[in-house]
DNA sequence: CCACTATATTGACATTTGTCTATATAAGGA
DNA sequence: TCCTTATATAGACAAATGTCAATATAGTGG
């Protein structure tokens, strides 16, 4: 066995105090859930529009504002569905969406932590 | 010339009243990146841990919260700094992170808003 | 049952993301 | 100046994401 004859002094350390999680691994995996939803310009547009429609939204109608194929709004409903911000409801051939007004509250407590 | 002699009636159409986007495309833009950039666990972990220390929470103090290599947590950090959630200082040899309280106001509105 | 419409799903493909190892940078102390 | 430490950057690579064209599904009405 060898002693290491080139250790050097100790450095300095760091004078902060250590810290604490506060989260859980599935509070903080649920609320980048939420926030990863709303993570694209198109999902943030959506979730705004049904916000201010409440229930009344129907699919035809978002697609008008975007310039793009429908099987790519489809999709954007669908990540916000999964996620819980949204639910569609048929309507005859029409699919009419609404915002889910307690999904977000985590996610809002959390910002409202942050200020 | 031909006529569509195979037309058939018109389709009914769908009840519900046009809407109107509220959002500019920059404001939908940049709401999403702040959302993006809180769009991962260890994010979301590392911006509510540094909003309880105010201006005080070394990298290597972060560090230790999670089983991730060193570069993992410097690219976590950097996501949040291009975003401009947090400001890093250097101190000596480390560097001293904080939430740059002003940056997430857009997205606390969204929210409040969502309601 | 058949034709038509609205929406969803599938599959392909380019881009972005998250992770690692290896290396660079920068600050401090001997 | 040289060594050590803390953090950042670069590069590789697998996985996830966003988009589209093609197709499936489900509802309406003839």
């Amino acid at each position: 066995m060898q002693f290491d004859i080139n250790k050097t002094a100790a450095a300095p350390t760091c004078a902060t105090q250590p810290t604490e999680l506060r989260l859980s691994a599935d509070e903080a995996a649920r609320l980048a859930t939420l926030a990863k939803a709303l993570g694209h310009p198109v999902r943030v547009q959506i979730v705004e529009l049904l916000s201010r429609y409440g229930g009344e939204v129907c699919v035809c109608d978002i697609e008008r504002h975007f310039d793009l194929a429908q099987p790519t709004i489809s999709h954007h409903l669908r990540v916000l569905r999964e996620a819980g911000i949204i639910d569609g409801e048929q309507r005859g051939l029409w699919v009419h969406y609404r915002v889910a007004p307690e999904t977000l509250e985590p996610l809002r407590r959390l910002l409202l932590g942050l200020q």
